[in-house]
RNA sequence: UGGGGCGUCGCCAAGUGGUAAGGCAAGGGACUUUGACUCCCUCACCCGCUGGUUCGAAUCCAGCCGUCCCAG
């Protein structure tokens, strides 16, 4: 019987994960990630941070399974928040979730597993994992709750993570996960789902990157399409492509960002019909159905999280490269957000946005 | 201080005698393991000020204040 470590984040749906493997017989270990003792961030851990830690250790002794706690921060820090904040400043819309799950769950996380003796590595995540015997290739598919699917996220894991990968979640929706966790009397049942980004608890990302950067990211101009002056704006940071948000203009008709200029700090605004287009490039691909992408193909793409598919080519360019051309045009297509391509419910792979 | 225009929510702006539209901004919420988008809700007992006419005015009249344009 093999032995699986439960990555438990403290949340409803990893410890449902963890019981599920557990009716299941199998031998199982949790695992409970710090991430955030960095000095940037403060040398406590956040309280909420310890609250779900504290959350993954009554699940566990109530199952009767040893949790460990893996202090991770160092690689975190290293591989997931210093790169977000980088990108950020360069002017892109970096998605940190999917780094994490390349680089720290499926990577240092799966390591340190496998060192443990460890076969397999499962998660609370909504997709499944399947082996294709045809091609030989393990196919990372879409969650069967279609609206809790967090494949999008996990585009970026290699074949050998996926082949030491499960996710007991794969098949169910996220109400039988709650009844299940009440059922067996679990202490977050009936939790809040999480929704910011994990080392950034109250939502204040540009706060996160001035305490990092240790400066505040520049005012600068707005502009509108003719090179007018429209306003200031409060820090490149603080605007992503498509947002209307916070802008703090009163203009006639709504105004949104439809680039950003690191070079000169300005934004550029436009109205909503300017902002839709049908191609874009990706960089860094990475492939999960395919060995490599060589030839035209039919896709369905998300060219960013909670978002339709919309039906497109995908065609190879040199380098990792690839270009994404949509049959109908798509709005605030966003440098440094992942673009995922879809056959069927199949992730055929994905890459990050790096231009139109 | 001669003539003309205009003053309605932070901004723009309907309303010209019958008891304050709408848009933008802002605040709140929903949605969402990224940032956004989207959706919902809230947001002027009051219309520059003071009087007057009227059953009743932001809407008419007078004066004042402010502002803009032309003439200087």
């Amino acid at each position: 019987m093999p032995h699986i470590f439960v990555a438990m984040s403290g949340g409803v749906d990893s410890s449902a994960a963890a019981l599920l493997l557990q009716q299941a017989g199998y031998q199982i270990s949790g695992v409970n990630l710090q991430l955030l003792r960095s000095p940037a961030l403060g040398e406590t851990p956040a309280c909420r941070s310890l609250a779900d830690t504290e959350d993954a250790a009554q699940v566990a002794r109530r199952l009767g399974f040893p949790l460990h706690i893996l202090d991770l921060s160092p690689v975190f820090w290293e591989e997931v928040i210093q790169p977000f904040v980088q990108e950020y400043r360069q002017g892109r819309t970096p998605n940190p979730c999917i780094v994490c799950n390349r680089t720290i769950k499926f990577g240092a996380l799966l390591d340190r597993v496998r060192a443990l003796g460890g076969e397999f590595l499962a998660t609370g995540h909504y997709a499944q994992v399947a082996h294709d015997r045809a091609s030989g290739r393990y196919l990372l598919k879409r969650g069967l709750d279609r609206s809790k699917d967090q494949s999008y996220f996990l585009y970026r894991l290699t074949q050998d993570q996926l082949a030491h990968t499960l996710f007991p979640l794969g098949g169910l929706d996220k109400a039988q996960v709650r009844r299940l966790a009440e059922d067996h009397g679990l202490v977050n049942a009936r939790k809040r789902d999480s929704q910011d980004i994990c080392f950034i608890p109250g939502g204040d990302y540009a706060a996160l990157i001035e305490t990092v950067t240790g400066a505040p990211a520049p005012a600068g101009d707005f502009l509108d399409q003719a090179g007018r002056v429209l306003g200031r704006h409060k820090g490149l940071i603080r605007y992503t492509l498509g947002q209307h948000k916070g802008l703090g203009l009163s203009t006639e008709e709504p105004l949104y960002v439809l680039d950003k200029d690191p070079v000169s700090n300005t934004v550029h605004l436009a109205p909503d019909s300017a902002l839709w287009s049908r191609t874009l490039t990706a960089e860094d691909a990475n492939w999960i159905s395919i060995p490599e992408l060589t030839e035209p193909l039919s896709v369905t793409v998300k060219a960013r999280h909670s978002q339709r598919e919309a039906p497109a080519v995908a065609e190879p360019l040199p380098g990792g490269r690839f270009r994404v051309v949509f049959d109908q045009p798509q709005r605030a297509i966003t440098p440094g957000q992942a673009v995922v391509l879809y056959d069927g419910e199949c992730v055929v792979g994905g890459g990050t946005i790096c231009g139109p």
